[in-house]
DNA sequence: GAAGTTTTTGATAATGTTTGCCGACACCAT
DNA sequence: ATGGTGTCGGCAAACATTATCAAAAACTTC
């Protein structure tokens, strides 16, 4: 079970002198098999079942290192609590979020992205980041 | 002093059997006055400046009536509070939001409006709000 | 306009997510 | 083994927002 990401996340921790632990790996593994958008309560309770003497705060600590090694990105949609996603070989895209089950739709538009770089060069803004977040109704819950 | 605004939140009041008070048309009239997007805690300052006996509950109830009837919008840009602005005869924008100063600049695309709505429309989702926010560097902070 | 009814208010406690703190602990190199 | 450095788990603290509740204000009816 030696992944790509595994090794990328090595790769962080030597750079910055941090030390890779039981701990880590587990919450790597968790997260890297948890296919969608989680959050950190939900990775702490999957963590938990394999290995129930990880806390909290380290499930959290080793998201922001999944987040600063570029593993993973923090998705925040207005719900109160923050999400996160597989960014290893996934590209930039945004969100429908279902309000009625929950159910998340990725796209990506390249005329959008396109015309968000024109509308900021017009205003002379540099754009550094961007979310768009579409909320409604899935087919299922119309 | 008596806006159209004032109207409306009055219509709104009256629908719902709520009451009209000394409280509710400060903060109205604060955040009337207020002219950009303003956060709970910023308009409490304001508001108990013409009267100090105002408490930050009535602050943030109020602005939940305001959000209920139309007369704001809330906004959230992941900073860790919201912020309100006007919506009553103002139409709908998105935000570039400078991570250095803090400026807000609004803007409309009208095809990027029109391509959200083609491509939830190509999934069967049906948009009921959605939210674009550009992070960056405005041109004086560039 | 007084009495009665309903809603609102201000102060404060509670909530829920995330971060800070700290003593114990693991790991690695001498 | 010993020392040094970084990590861990548990829990306290931070923070914006909401809930609670007795007292006050707003409206209704006479
Ligand atoms: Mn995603
Ligand atoms: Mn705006
Ligand atoms: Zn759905
Ligand atoms: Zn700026």
């Amino acid at each position: 079970m030696s992944s790509k990401e595994l090794q990328v996340l090595e790769d962080y921790i030597q750079q910055n002198n941090l030390k890779i632990t039981r701990q880590r790996r587990a919450v790597l593994n968790a997260f890297l098999e948890c296919e969608k958008h989680v959050s950190a309560e939900e990775l702490y309770r999957i963590v938990t079942q394999k290995d129930p003497k990880i806390g909290l705060a380290t499930v959290y600590r080793t998201l922001s290192l999944l987040t600063h090694s570029q593993l993973a990105s923090e998705l925040d949609f207005g719900d109160g609590q923050k999400r996160y996603e597989h960014r290893y070989m996934h590209s930039h895209h945004d969100h429908m979020i279902c309000t009625e089950c929950g159910k998340i739709i990725e796209f990506n538009h390249p005329l959008i992205e396109k015309f968000q770089e024109e509308v900021a060069s017009r205003n002379g803004f540099t754009i550094t980041s961007h979310k768009l977040d579409i909320f409604g109704l899935c087919s299922e819950c119309r």
